[in-house]
DNA sequence: GTATAATACCTTCCGCGTGAGATATATTCC
DNA sequence: GGAATATATCTCACGCGGAAGGTATTATAC
């Protein structure tokens, strides 16, 4: 009860007590929560050589499975970044030779974004020290707990329509 | 079982059998559900004409209590962004007429960044619709569920040290 | 009391994502 | 087949935050 939140809570408690601000004990810890996540996240991916929309570009090809392709607009989709985004990304992981654009052939309007033999080798050396790395963050719970959160979590994401 | 996340994780145990992927049933629904909740809560910033860093900076100020004043230092150690993002948040602010910037008499180094009464008005609006949101949010739990979610993530909060 | 260091804030440049619009290709409807 | 529309991608201007460096003020050491 002594962290950030808890603090901020007191605070809001004591300015606006017309109101109710539980929603925040979840809301605005899963916020800090997740920026400090992100923060360990993209440490590793920097490791790498890798930002996190590199990662996230390289990643998204990689567990497709062979021939690791995708459309730009389905990785936009999967990504969920907007077309602008989606056409960067591309052209860093591009300038570092990780994949390959080419134009399709059923389609003259669609490009092909695939992993190089480079890409691959460098997201799989990557993706597993993420794993490594998600297992030490989740390290603090029982297994009883994650499932606990997993579920909780998945069952909001249903409902919020994520 | 039919999200996004599931999807993906589906794909990875495919095609990577020899990493145990079950963290991301945690840290990427987190990360999914952090982003689609803010834009959530940004959409009902945005009625009042607020952006995240205004709001932040303006709620900040609020729940300080009378008379609503931080120093820059003070605001960017509380709402976790650096110094240079500070000056332009309170430059934005400042121009809107819902603060003001003044030096202190007692260290000439610093600055006392306070809510308008415009200022003030506005965030006790917004902040009203803001907590109204956050209980629509989290509709979807029953009350044990979301002290259950409170008291996994107040954990991991702490032991992570964010 | 003066030189040096520390502190607080601001300025500037940069990277990244967004969103609107431009371009190229494909489809549909007559 | 041609016009209108739809689709896929890219381009560009913009906003925002980070990080490094600059300036002003205060604290410290001697």
């Amino acid at each position: 009860m002594t962290d950030h939140v808890s603090t901020v809570m007191k605070q809001w408690e004591r300015e606006r007590p017309d109101l109710d601000i539980t929603p925040q004990a979840v809301i605005a810890r899963l916020h800090r929560l997740a920026l400090r996540l992100t923060d360990e996240l993209v440490s590793v991916y920097a490791e790498h050589g890798l930002g996190e929309g590199e990662f996230d570009v390289l990643a998204t090809l990689r567990r497709q499975g062979a021939p690791y392709a995708l459309t730009p607009k389905e990785l936009g989709e999967q990504t969920m970044v907007s077309s602008g985004a989606v056409t960067k990304r591309v052209d860093r992981c591009l300038a570092q030779g990780w994949v390959s654009r080419d134009r399709r052939d059923e389609d003259g309007r669609g490009r092909r974004v695939a992993l190089t033999e480079r890409g691959r080798e460098l997201i799989d050396a990557a993706f597993t020290d993420h794993i490594a790395n998600e297992h030490r963050l989740l390290a603090v719970f029982t297994a009883a707990e994650r499932r606990s959160l997993a579920r909780l979590l998945e069952k909001w994401t249903e409902q919020t329509g994520a």
